[in-house]
DNA sequence: CGAATGACCAAGC
DNA sequence: GGCTTGGCCATTC
């Protein structure tokens, strides 16, 4: 193993652990918006760039814990993504997901 | 270094 | 509530 920096490195640069660090540290049963972990951060991060680092997030994140402003999961219709996996983690969890997918944020969005 | 991408958000119709 | 447009920051080629 000497050339292998091509791939992304789990807990190498700052940007991606905040955002990593943030969502591991989000309850069972509970949910958090991309706009709200950017405002969380404060201004060194962007909604944009906390996709980005969920999609290259590492297996410890329960980035089925993230979902977008509208309370619904973006991977659910996301092609190249296990359709409805996001949905069943949370159901697992106790969370209740409505019948589009879409779960109440106003209940489950939880705040540090 | 410039261009392109990405699991977004807010505002308007 | 749903669709369209513009802006946003970080990463990758």
């Amino acid at each position: 193993m000497t050339s292998q920096e091509s791939k992304p490195k789990p807990g190498g640069k700052g940007i991606f652990r905040e955002v990593h660090a943030l969502v591991r540290r989000i309850p069972s049963g509970r949910v958090m918006t991309y706009g709200d972990i950017a405002a969380e951060l404060g201004s060194v991060i962007s909604p944009l760039a906390v996709g980005w680092a969920l999609n290259k997030c590492p297996d410890d994140v329960p980035w089925q814990r993230v979902v977008n402003a509208a309370g619904k999961c973006s991977t659910d219709e996301m092609p190249g993504f296990p359709r409805g996996r996001q949905i069943a983690l949370l159901e697992d969890e106790g969370v209740v997901v409505d019948e589009k997918g879409r779960i109440d944020l106003g209940s489950y969005r939880w705040r540090p």
